[in-house]
DNA sequence: CTACTTACTTATCATTTGATAACAAAACTA
DNA sequence: TAGTTTTGTTATCAAATGATAAGTAAGTAG
């Protein structure tokens, strides 16, 4: 196989991810938050704690629109911010409590979509789809 | 491992996937479409002809809105329109010279990007990618 | 022929998102 | 200390997107 011939196959993969990916994410977030303001959580439930910048790097929004959907999330008592003692002009972002409740219930219905997707999986099957992540993960999505 | 870290490993993985293709698509449309526009003329390309509905179903978006995106589409020229000889309800739509040039520059760069990703990887480690996604597009992403 | 369904369109409205300018405060640097 | 950079905020505006109601035209079923 050419590399043009990979890079068909990578097309057609991503979309299958981005397809499958949706499926079964689509709906599970609360109805009171954005898509955006749900990304920006899902980003600080697994990097917590973040800066503001981090977030705008990450997840390519504008510090002023970052800025924005951060007070918004303050204001549902979703997040909590922290100043950083030492260098005060920086700022931690960590879920509160109720935005870990809201998180965990929608990892919860993901998750439940997820395991009855890979239910008729056998053990080599999964240990067949655990090694392909590794090395898609080392070798392309670096 | 068990079935609760290959999700873990999974929201890891596809949180890479989605990572690394807006780094290798991000300014690679032109600036004459929108986002969603964009997603609708990749959709077309890779299978067109297709219908209204078809694009509404896959893409997630209302019929009304999605009448609404090719009809811009079809302002810009980048689409036609072919109406069904059978069934008089249905079109089909497909790219039009002018949009097949603007999805050939756009895959054009993205595939430049994309052979720079893996063009320190050997011989075997391309065989292993190419394995890797025919494993879970298999058993994961169907 | 009538009623119902399907495929698509038009119009309208609210919300979300993206972009920009202007600002403030803290930290760094020469 | 004065000027610069970094980090974040506020305000404002335009564009993109999503949702809904209403309508047309073609096909289908009784």
């Amino acid at each position: 196989m050419d590399k043009k011939a990979l890079f068909d196959k990578w097309v057609s993969f991503t979309t299958s991810v981005h397809q499958v990916t949706h499926e079964l994410t689509q709906n599970a977030k609360s109805d009171s938050i954005t898509p955006v303001q749900y990304n920006i959580l899902e980003y600080i439930t697994v990097s917590q704690p973040v800066t503001p910048s981090e977030i705008s790097d990450c997840q390519h929004i504008s510090m002023p629109n970052t800025s924005r959907e951060l007070k918004k999330l303050s204001e549902k008592d979703l997040i909590e911010k922290l100043s950083d003692t030492e260098d005060r002009r920086k700022q931690y972002i960590r879920l509160s409590k109720e935005g870990e409740t809201m998180m965990n219930e929608a990892f919860a219905i993901v998750e439940s979509r997820f395991q009855s997707r890979i239910r008729n999986a056998s053990k080599e099957d999964i240990e067949d789809i655990e090694r392909a992540m590794d090395i898609l993960q080392t070798k392309l999505f670096y």
